[in-house]
Order: structure tokens, then sequence, then C-alpha cells
DNA sequence: CCCAGTATGTAGTAAATTTACAAATATTCA
DNA sequence: TGAATATTTGTAAATTTACTACATACTGGG
């Protein structure tokens, strides 16, 4: 597969080097892209005002077999470019809509962040937590919510691990890491002074500083391994709705990766720690 | 147009309602949807093993005007990026293939979430929140950290919340509730015995029960209102990976239809809370 | 103005899709 | 169980759609 970057793109900038007819033919998609996609080559043909060759021609000037399977490629570029813009929750919104765009933006802040996943460091993460004696979640706010969430994950996979909301028992904890500590730290901004200053100490330990933050922030200068989060929050919203879930997604990205480590051995491990949880529930019906 | 998510996975959805030759096509689709969107209706046909009609019934039965436009909407919803129906991950799996499995699954639940959201008990719920005097998110495991989570986010509209994440506080504060008490259960199953107990304790008074966890259960049962989150969790997986983030983001739609409750004038609070942070932070450079 | 070369349209053909209907299969109720 | 009915599936014809071959019209150089 050929993958144009965007197939309206190239066709704008072929625009001079087209002959009339196709030129027409250019025109009339660039205005309605959208239509183009839906209609067949007469529609189309008589809506740029030329004949139905005309526009078969220009589709195989572009790279298509023919007219169906340009209207393909049309169709997955249109879908795969801007469109998915996150759309800001207004005070004229009702039930109807408000709930729809905050999924949107989620899901765009996933699509988003799959995209441009860095592996390196997650491999890197993976292979440190796997070797850890202990590892340390930190997180404050709602960053805290999050490390508590590592917290239950990793434990099940049998990974050693211990969560502290209180940045004083955060540094205490921090100072007194030795050689195989990991430390991990969660932070949306990778500023929060009471965290990077735990950081700090920690870095002056034999312990790893792994972070799960911004790119470029005081946290991540800290870290041994830092795993970049770029979400663009938008920031006239008070709170950070995507990045967390990103976070959350990243973790478990993390959480897989050193079971897949343990190799399939580990897996009645899993299943023991499933059934100690069975009594703890209404049997269904 | 009608929206459409994610077809490949309406179509998995589905499978099991389709007849004899529609579950064919269905899985002739699934297997390689790439392909489908290449193939004329008489190939589909063949390599389903059916009869061209049948590919274009199935094709109506999923909202298309017909073979072809069911192919746009296919290539549409293929571009989007995100590949196939959920995917478990395998032993088998490397660091290039399992972080995008993981990202891809969870992409899926929130859009298959968001196709089915229920208005009416989201609608519900921010009425009780708004009104509420109290409100406490009680949940354990997993769920207790979107409770910690759902604390944080309403903590900053405002609303008077509290969260504890030991039972026992949770059957106290229940025993002693009132008018004007909202207590908010989160459990992915809600058949956890001992969350499922609090919920009949303070059924017995006078507070409001708003649960957000699986139709029909146990704490469903229970409830004055109840958020249904159906999301098909892999079993094979030993932890409910997806469904804690349709949670989440559910708790960001109650959240933000609180807040739109409140009106334009509650802005300045949210931008007060926000100032009072700052100095928690390192400068951006 | 004519000629080569290119560009465009016409008409016919092939292919693909849809519709209408009939056969086959499953379901219901006595 | 077995006839009556509904549902599902396939066959064949009709229709729409896309493509090819060819003819005509246009363009620029001599």
């Amino acid at each position: 597969m050929t993958s144009e970057p965007n197939l309206l793109a190239v066709i704008q900038r072929q625009l001079n080097e087209l002959n009339k007819s196709e030129a027409k033919v250019a025109q009339a998609i660039l205005n309605a892209p959208e239509e183009a996609t839906r209609s067949s080559i007469a529609s189309l043909a008589a809506a740029a005002g030329v004949s139905e060759p005309s526009v078969n021609r220009f589709c195989k000037r572009f790279g298509a077999t023919g007219f169906p399977d340009f209207k393909l490629q049309l169709a997955t570029s249109l879908a795969s470019g801007v469109r998915y813009v996150s759309r800001a929750v207004e005070f004229s919104d009702d039930i109807n809509t408000f709930p729809t765009k905050l999924f949107d933006n989620a899901i765009n802040a996933l699509m988003t962040a799959k995209e441009e996943l860095p592996l390196k460091a997650i491999a890197r993460a993976v292979d440190q937590i796997a070797q850890a004696r202990r590892v340390y979640f930190f997180g404050l706010g709602t960053s805290a919510a999050v490390a508590r969430d590592a917290e239950h994950k990793f434990f099940r996979f049998n990974v050693p691990v211990f969560t502290h909301e209180d940045p004083l028992m955060q540094r205490m904890l921090a100072a007194s890491a030795g050689v195989g500590d990991v430390f991990f730290f969660i932070s949306h901004t990778g500023r929060t002074k009471v965290l990077v200053e735990a950081a700090e100490i920690a870095r002056q330990t034999e312990a790893t500083i792994v972070s799960l933050t911004a790119e470029g922030s005081p946290l991540a200068d800290k870290s041994h391994c830092c795993i970049n989060v770029k979400v663009e929050e938008d920031t006239e919203q008070y709170l950070p709705m995507t990045s967390r879930l990103v976070q959350l997604v990243i973790l478990d990205v993390l959480a897989a990766g050193v079971t897949l480590r343990r190799g399939e051995g580990f897996t009645p491990h899993l299943a023991r720690i499933k059934d100690s949880l069975k009594d703890t529930r209404f049997q269904t019906s």
C-alpha cells in the first residue's frame, strides 16, 4: 500500500499541471470531497462538466486503477486526516451532545498516543520493572489515582509494588532507596514540586528512576528512563481528562510487557490470584 | 450520514444475531477487512461461500445503501487506524505488536461504549449529584482507583465528595446516611459482596444510591439509579483493563454535566482552584 | 493553413450491483 | 407429527456503473 499523505493535498499541489478537463474534475473533488466518495462516475462527471472517461483518466493519473479505487483512496485519506479534531464542551451543549464529545476526545487522545508510542522507552521500563526488587509508584492529585491503579495491576503480576500518596512518605522512601529499587513517577505536567524533589532525592541513591510524564519536563530530566506522553490537553479544560487515560493504558502495556517477559509458565499464578477473589463475589445467577 | 463508529466492532458485536449466510459474510470480512474493501461483491460472495444477494443484504443490514456504500464505510473505519476487533495479547507478541493491541482494545471499548451510552441514567445521576449535600464514591480494588479519581474531579467542581477504600468505613458511613447524601458505587462486576452489603445498608436510609456497574447485577438491583457499562471484557484477561477506562470517561461526563448544570457563573470558581495549584509547580521555562 | 500531437467526448461493451421472484429451509401451532 | 406460515437463501433478469475503443476537436509548430 502506497501510503500517500493526503490525497487532497496531492491533487491541490498538481492543479496547475493538469489539463483543462482534469482541472475541472480536480476542482469538483476539492469542492466536495465527501460527496465525491459517494457519487458515481457519471454524477461526478456531470458536476465537473466533463465526460465520464475524463474522470476515469483523472483517477488513473493519480495512481488509482480506476474510479472505484480512487474513491476508496479518497475516502481513506479523508478519514485518516484531521477529521477528528477534539471538540471542547460548551455551555450550550446538552445531554445529547456533550457525552459524545467527551468520548470522542478520549478516543482521539488514545489514537494519537498510539501513533507515537515511545516503544524504546517502554521496552526499557519493562526491563527495569521486571528486574526490580521493589517498585514504588508515586503520583499526586489525579496521578495518585493512576498510581493506585498501577499498584493493583502490578501486584497481581507478582511485582512487589508500593504506592504512597503522602509526599513525606514519598521523600522518606526515596531517601532510603537502594540497588534494585525502581521509583516510578507519574505526573501529567512533570512540574509538581514535591514530586520532582522526591525524584531528586531518589536519584542520589542507587535506585532507578522511571517516569511517565511530559517530555522535557523537570521530572523527565531527573529520570533514567522517561516515557513521554504527549497529549495536547485542552488548556481551557481545568483537569487533565485524557492524559490520565493514556497513562493508564501505557501502564497496562507495561504490565503486559512484564508478564510476557515472565513467559507462559506464569499463567497459573494469575489464575490463583483470580481464584482467591472468587469468594468475595456473589455467584452469577 | 449516520456517524459510524468502528464498523468492524459493530459487526463483531452482532455476530450472534446474524443468520447463517450473513454470519459467513461477517466472518469473511473480519478475516480480511482490507481485502474486502478492494474486492467486488462477486469475489466477496465467493470467499464467504454465499450468493451475491446475501452479501448485498448483509450490507443493508448494517446501514449501508448497498455494497459500494458498505465498502466505503469499511474503508473509512479501517483508515482511522484502529485495526481488528479486540485481539488478545499472546505470548508470541513482541514490543512492536502488543502495545498496539492494548491501545486498540481500549479504543474499541470506548467506541462501543459511546454507541450505547445510557443517557437517561446519566442525566438522572447528574441531577442527583448536583443536588446532593454530600457524595460518597465507593469502590474496591481497581474500582477504588476510579473512585479516587472521581473524588479529585468532583472536588474541583465544588461537590462535597468523600472516598473510602476501607469496607468498614464504607459500612459505617452508609449506616449513618441521611437525606441529601448520595452514595456512588463503582464496580466492574457488581457482585463484590462487601460493596453490595454497603449498598444494602445505605438503601435502608434516606440516601440515594447511584451505581456505575454491570446491568442486572446485585449492585444494580440495590440502586435508585444505575449507569450500566456493558464492556465485553476478555475473560481470559485477568484484569478489567478496558472497563475502568469507560468508567473514568463516564465520570468525566458526569462531572461535565454537573458543571454545565451550574452554568457559566461557575467558571471563576474553577479558575480559582487552578490558581491555588500554581505555586506547587515549577514554572514553564 | 495544414499537420502532428494531444485532449476530449461518444458510443458501445463489459462488469458489477440490485431487484424480483422462486426454491429451500426453518418455525409454529394444531 | 405434519400442514401452514414465515424466514432465509439462491437464481436469473434488469439496471446501473465503469471501462475501452474509436472518432472528433483542439493546440501549436511549420
